[in-house]
DNA sequence: ATGAAAGCGCTAACAA
DNA sequence: TTGTTAGCGCTTTCAT
């Protein structure tokens, strides 16, 4: 079924049908309208979008590259992205990388291929600076920032701020020696949070012990393993976790020494992902606003789509939230 | 860019840039093969798969529909499929319905407006029967089966022998009154696992008793809610959860009431959704195969899409996996 | 081994 | 108020 056959059945031209379906029918008699509609209905005709994509040259899809849609994190933000796009009239559609380049790469190639309108994208964590060179397709990055030639937009939060404000929460708490554990140095949040972590230690007169800090991955067997690393050969009264994920894994590993949270070890994250609140004890952690940052980003990029003036860089705040961990 | 571009550069007709770049290079020589090759290279040149598509009338994108991927299942499902299309050269537009029939409608149309090869979706809990009548796009259900007319795919897991194998096994471990909170009556999944329930607790000469029920919806929310009703009124030793989400919530306000898991009350939940084993204590579930269904989808899809013959149903299996919670 | 040309289903400028 | 038509970028058949 085509806008040809429709046209036929109510005895007008392709024209007239494309007219009353997107509404451009200031000049069109009510009645050819009304017989157009009808017949649409009866025929339960669905217009071809990839023809209409080709000739207006605007999909109304937008991309968006993630590491993974299971990391509560990212399932958080791709939902403000769907409502929003939604909500904007875009689809999307999704990209898990697991932080591989490869991926990151074969998606940004798929991507263009379809033809999707914008990209919304969280770089895997060591992308080079240099993918985006001869890019075209309007593109917003979220939570991690790359160095890149064009003028792509950023929707970042603060990192080193929140993390010493965290770490200053345990030190207030009266903790004397306070681990962190998060991801690699070739992640920039997880940098950034370090560096956070490191000014409020030093700021308090604390030393950075290096045994203290167990670097590997944002998931939550992460955190156990860096736990156990570190309480094995260590005492601490604190922990810093790069991210929630760590934040349960550690808060386990914690238990099954025997250990309590917060009397033994007071622990905060960081995200502040929709689980946080009910594991046990309810998680102190700093705030993102995930799904908000999801919601700009596509914000932006249709701004950025519809070639209106935009601001191609925005922060939003994440701040403490505190629970019954520490 | 476009292929006669290209083709005008490589001083060849927009025909052989075509075969070159689908590979239907048999009669290509080698020479122009090359030359076309780096051309396309050097010009970063990325075909219109729009325009592809409009001809060749596939999009290599399937649509996948479901309640919400925040839900730490959907997001495990999603991944699996995900997966499973990547590695069959398709790519997935995501829809979030709420589990309201008015999106999964407007979904079920953009989708097919986007001349999507394929829709896999979990319906609504409600989603009327008759909604796929003149309905051409195939498609599989995933999690919940619908009646309708045509021949839709459906990949399933049976619930009721598991929840009575749940139920069984509370009963096994010694609990006299054991509760049930799941979500409601219009959701089949729900439904069958309360008929299991039921089964185990007649079998084994316990009294169905209302009060200890709970229906309210698959969430952490639900459960504690339901545990909270429950649990004041009442005096229960065990509670079988509709989901691992629900069982969340009711841990989390057990023991705020000062109750222990599994000495006070022991709980099974159901998926054994990635989360489950972290908290504490570890939750004895129900194991669906959440991301192969997904796997499983797209198998089946794709088997429809490129009309081979297909079993257009599939039943996995799930089964109890016991950990500290009971 | 390569090219010409039709046509996929739609929109929009222009004509009537 | 309605219709004619060119053309979006590609693939594919058929000629050459």
């Amino acid at each position: 079924m085509t806008i040809k056959q429709i046209a036929e059945l109510a005895n007008v031209s392709s024209a007239t049908v494309s007219k009353v379906m997107n509404g451009k029918d200031k000049n069109i008699s009510e009645a050819t309208r009304q017989r157009v509609l009808k017949i649409i209905e009866e025929e339960g005709y669905i217009p071809n979008g990839i023809a209409k994509s080709l000739k207006v040259k605007s999909t109304k899809t937008i991309g968006i590259i993630l590491p993974d849609v299971m990391n509560l994190f990212f399932s958080e933000l791709a939902r403000g992205v769907e409502d929003m796009a939604e909500a904007k009239g875009y689809s999307i559609i999704i990209c898990n990388t697991d932080n591989n380049e490869k991926k990151e790469q074969k998606y940004l190639q798929i991507l263009q291929e379809k033809m999707v309108d914008g990209i919304i994208m969280t770089a895997t964590e060591s992308s080079a600076n240099n993918i985006f060179c001869k890019f075209k397709t309007p593109m917003v990055l979220v939570d991690r920032d790359i160095d890149f030639g064009n003028k792509l937009g950023l929707i970042e939060v603060d990192n080193v701020e929140p993390a010493y404000e965290a770490t200053k929460h345990l030190i207030d708490k009266g903790c004397k020696r306070i681990a962190f554990i998060s991801s690699v140095k070739v992640n920039k949040t997880s940098v950034n949070r370090y560096i956070g972590y490191e000014k409020a230690l030093l700021e308090a007169g604390q030393t950075i012990d290096e045994n203290l800090v167990f670097l590997d991955s944002f998931s939550i067997e992460s955190g156990c393993l860096g736990a156990q690393k570190i309480l094995k050969d260590h005492k601490v009264d604190g922990i810093f976790c790069g991210n929630d994920l760590i934040a349960i894994g550690a808060l386990k590993e914690i238990k099954e020494r025997g250990l309590r949270v917060p009397e033994d070890i007071k622990i905060v994250g960081f995200d502040d992902i929709s689980i946080s609140r009910y594991v046990d004890p309810p998680l102190t952690t700093i705030k993102q606003p995930i799904y908000e940052m999801g919601n700009e980003a596509v914000n932006m990029l249709v701004d950025i789509i519809e070639a209106r003036e935009v601001d191609m860089k925005r922060t939003l705040k994440a701040c403490l939230v505190e629970r019954q961990s520490t």
